[in-house]
RNA sequence: GUUCGAGUAGCUCAGCAGGAUAGAGCAUUUGCCUCCUAAGCAAAGGGUCGGGCGUUCGAAUCGCCUCUCGAACACCA
């Protein structure tokens, strides 16, 4: 369906053109005083200055050839040259009727030339516990992935795993200090290794902490580590098999992890994928000339004439012929131009990285590793702190494991419930689960991702306000009246949305109705955070309906079924919305 | 130092292709459960939108200057 606004602005552009004006000044935005009016259009004040007139002769003309249309109830010229425009009932109540007949996407349409869309939002390291740093890009990456999909993109989730370097040398350098009989450190050995991994995920987490501190005061230890690590990225057989042990421990692990967050990824490669794809891509950008040595490296320029500041060079290869993080991303850039060929890629990245990523996009393009219309997207989002305003920190000061975040986060919302009511235990942890997360995903989304925000415990679990606990009561409202309804009779078949009976009721229509241009900016802008503002405005408008209105009570049929289907409609939307931020709501709470 | 970002109510944040009285939530104060879940609704107080200058009929929004804070600035990822 067409967005309401286009509509509207559609009708009023018409009238300025008829009027013997450039249609351009009949935009309408909604109405910043809602007091007023629904919608308005400044634009006769815009015009006045071309046409060299009083604002309010041109709104006055354009009124008067609107009055007359159905789409609006009231068309008003206002003082210096305001558009007043409210709309009609019937009008609206049949935009809602579309929308629901189209039971899927409320009317919201499909983008008409999908794209393919992959979307980089991980960025875990393979034995190393996600931490709370890794939140903002699971949830955010996850979120704009979803809304991709929802608009009828292609949308694949890539959650690059840190699974390359020195930590896997680490890791292989203790177990073999701790069990140097295992097969894998017997370079003679020909069989087939175990299919047991010699270790489970908690002692993998507590070997690599380890490894890493011994590694920092013992020279020699750290010798260890990279020669392990440089034999077992030129193919040690041990080593391997016990780095895929490694993997399907930690693999596993996250896995987990991230289901309790509502979070999948399609693709669960890592940084060791990009490696094979290292080699060609160098020697091409060698023989294409744009590498070049400087100060020992090999670089790439990636300074452009528009820069208003310094961009140094992307670099290639560290001055002793290394790989680095660079490196590998290109090469991550290689095989997914290579495998899925996608339009677009988006980074849900920290945004300190962003000089970083500018890099890395300038160079791939350059280079001719993507193509011209390719987009590189950088995502970053703002550090998560404190309610000191400071990064997030365990009491203790050190990084909190994002598994003991959410545990504390259920418990709390577990006794948030079971105090309020009587539940059985395994409800009561259920709907303390879906509540929490929540609580967590939308106090994260409802700020812009860009900025840094603060994840204040007390205020996310006390449920009041803008707040996803709040937009769950309310669905869980509406879920309780139509059960209720249903228990008591069926719904008629002439059931229908009827023009509204109070204010509160159109406020309710009219937000409704502003669904498929929510979804789609949200999109466009790769900014969850509109959708969550969205269905808070959503909810307001519904509870105060339901305040305003006996639904229960209605004695008339025909206008109590009409509440019930604005409220199924009403559902609808909210259940939409918060399935793409990534939660869901439960039966009761 | 250079560049980028932020500065809006006591606190946390919206608003920023310029528009009519700057909005929410929390906190504070006050009403509303014989009535579909009060995790709700209604209402009150609280602001020189960091400061200055400019563009404009009109600026929180655009431009310039300035102050404060944060971040980034090639061999870390």
């Amino acid at each position: 369906m067409e967005k309401i606004l286009d509509l509207i602005s559609n009708e009023v552009m018409r009238a300025f053109k008829a009027n013997g004006y450039n249609e351009k000044y009949g935009k309408v935005t909604l109405s910043n005083r809602p007091d007023l009016c629904e919608y308005q259009c400044n634009g006769a004040m815009a015009a006045a200055k071309e046409y060299k007139c009083a604002p309010f002769m041109i709104s006055d003309k354009i009124a008067g050839s609107l009055k007359d249309k159905e789409m609006f109830e009231s068309v008003e010229s206002v003082k210096p040259g305001f558009l007043n425009l409210k709309l009609n009932l019937e009008y609206l109540v049949n935009y809602l009727r579309g929308m629901e007949k189209d039971k899927e996407r409320l009317g919201c349409n499909k983008c008409e030339n999908p794209k393919t869309i992959m979307i980089d939002y991980g960025g875990p390291n393979v034995a190393k516990p996600l931490h709370v740093g890794h939140l903002r890009s699971a949830i955010i990456g996850e979120s704009v992935k979803r809304i991709g999909k929802f608009m009828g993109h292609n949308m694949i989730g890539d959650v690059h795993l840190g699974d390359w370097g020195l930590q896997m040398g680490l890791i292989i350098t203790e177990l073999k200090e701790r069990m140097p009989e295992l097969v894998y450190f017997d370079e003679s050995y020909n069989g087939e290794y175990p299919k047991e991994p010699p270790f489970t995920i908690s002692e993998l987490e507590e070997i690599y902490p380890t490894a890493s501190g011994k590694s920092k005061e013992d020279v020699t230890y750290k010798e260890a580590a990279m020669q392990a690590t440089y034999e077992l990225q030129h193919g040690r057989k041990g080593y391997q098999a016990l780095l895929e042990h490694i993997l399907n421990v930690s693999v596993n692990d996250l896995k987990r992890n991230y289901e309790n967050l509502k979070v999948s990824f399609e693709l669960w490669k890592g940084e060791s994928d990009a490696q094979p794809y290292i080699p060609d891509m160098v020697q091409k950008m060698k023989e294409d000339g744009f590498a070049y040595i400087s100060e020992g490296a090999l670089v790439v320029d990636v300074k452009e004439d528009t820069d208003t500041k310094e961009i140094p060079p992307c670099m290639i290869l560290k001055s002793d012929g290394a790989s680095l993080y660079n490196t590998t991303d290109l090469a991550t850039i290689v095989w997914r131009m290579r495998d899925y060929n996608p339009d677009e890629i988006i980074y849900v990245v920290d945004k300190r990285q962003e000089l970083y990523f500018t890099q890395v996009f300038r160079c791939a393009r350059k280079t001719g590793l993507v193509k011209p219309e390719t987009e590189l997207k950088f995502l970053g989002f703002g550090t998560m702190n404190g309610k000191d305003g400071k990064p997030f920190k365990t009491r203790e000061g050190g990084v909190m494991r994002l598994e003991y975040l959410v545990t504390s986060i259920n418990e709390e919302m577990y006794k948030k419930i079971t105090d309020n009511h009587t539940v059985e235990e395994a409800e009561g942890q259920k709907t303390a689960k879906l509540v929490a997360l929540s609580a967590i995903k939308y106090g994260d989304l409802s700020n812009q991702a860009s900025k840094d925000y603060i994840f204040d415990t007390e205020r996310f679990t006390s449920f009041e306000g803008n707040t996803g606990p709040y937009i769950l009561y309310t669905i869980v409202r509406i879920k309780s009246i139509l059960k209720k309804y249903q228990a008591e009779k069926t719904l008629p078949q002439q059931a229908e949305i009827l023009p509204a009976h109070s204010n509160s009721e159109k406020a309710l229509m009219l937000e409704i109705s502003k669904f498929n241009a929510i979804m789609e900016n949200a999109f466009e802008e790769s900014a969850p955070h509109k959708v969550c503002a969205y269905i808070y405005d959503l909810a307001n408008a519904f509870n105060h309906f339901y305040h305003e209105t006996k639904i229960m009570a209605e004695a008339d049929e025909m206008v109590q079924a009409g509440y019930i289907k604005l409220l199924e409609l009403t559902k609808k939307v909210l259940e939409i919305c918060i399935e793409v931020l990534g939660f869901e709501a439960p039966e009761r709470m």
